[in-house]
DNA sequence: ATTAATGCAAACGGTTTGCACTACT
DNA sequence: AGTAGTGCAAACCGTTTGCATTAAT
């Protein structure tokens, strides 16, 4: 599910103009998170880009996961079991639920959950980061199942 | 800062009552995590528990915190850099906000919570876990401070 | 006597690092 | 040619596991 073509275009450009290179091995893991919806551990991402090209290396990819930070194409937080989630930005502009049971994933629209980060700011002038929201609990199907 | 002093005197005989056994480490442990104010990290207990005794290994630590959890004392979620975050219960009816500038955490009530949960449990059939919940975002001080 | 709990040491999984080599620019 | 990026292998950290041993009940 690509989200915004015409970002990813740019990406070599931007690499170049800070004197960074545009690489075979770079351009698989683009291609890899242009293809993701949401959230991606960085395990998943060493896996599909071996899908891709079974050569490539975890030291590679995490190396061009911290440029990609650098240019704020993407960001990372920590999800359950304490890896580190990555997510393309900006235009994830919704939350997340996510079953501690199946482990399946929701998404829930910022209109969601905007009265609580409104009432969070206004009390304890914190500025939520609902991107970066993951809420943990059971769905709906797992706690129908038992 | 001990938050419920009555609870940990009755820990000995509730894992009795479970056919568990009240051990020496088992002691350390409690003891260390009775003198928690808000959330510990796994390898922060191990590390207090050798502080007390030397020879704490850390399998044992592990251990009991998972059977603590079993009897609902204590309970996880995962902290920033991945590592799991103990707190106390079930006075840790909260969910956490933590400032992703400068990493300090606060606690925020259900009560905060309960609106959205309540909201997510009736469209979605979601059941939110709340003391599960981590939101990510920069707190005043940071905000202040550009 | 039973069997839960311990200590050890080794394995784990995800991530990070040092270093010599490769290949973009 | 210059230097950013790569691959490898090994290290890392927090956590988990198998197994023989110890000790609480």
């Amino acid at each position: 599910m690509l989200r915004s073509p015409e970002r990813w275009s740019e990406v070599p450009a931007r690499l170049r103009a800070r004197g960074l290179r545009w690489t075979p091995q770079r351009r698989v893991l683009l291609d890899v998170l242009a293809r993701v919806d949401g959230h991606v551990t960085g395990a998943e991402l060493v896996e599909g880009c071996r899908a891709v090209d079974p050569s490539t290396t975890p030291s590679t990819v995490y190396r061009t996961l911290d440029v990609l930070q650098e240019l704020g194409i993407v960001s990372h937080s920590h999800g359950p079991g304490g890896r580190q989630e990555f997510h393309v930005g900006p235009t994830a502009d919704h939350a997340h639920l996510v079953c501690g049971s199946c482990g399946r994933r929701q998404e829930l629209a910022r209109h969601e959950v905007q009265p609580l980060a409104d009432e969070v700011l206004l009390r304890r002038g914190f500025d939520v980061d609902i991107e970066h929201l993951t809420i943990e609990g059971r769905c709906a199907g797992c706690r129908a199942a038992g």
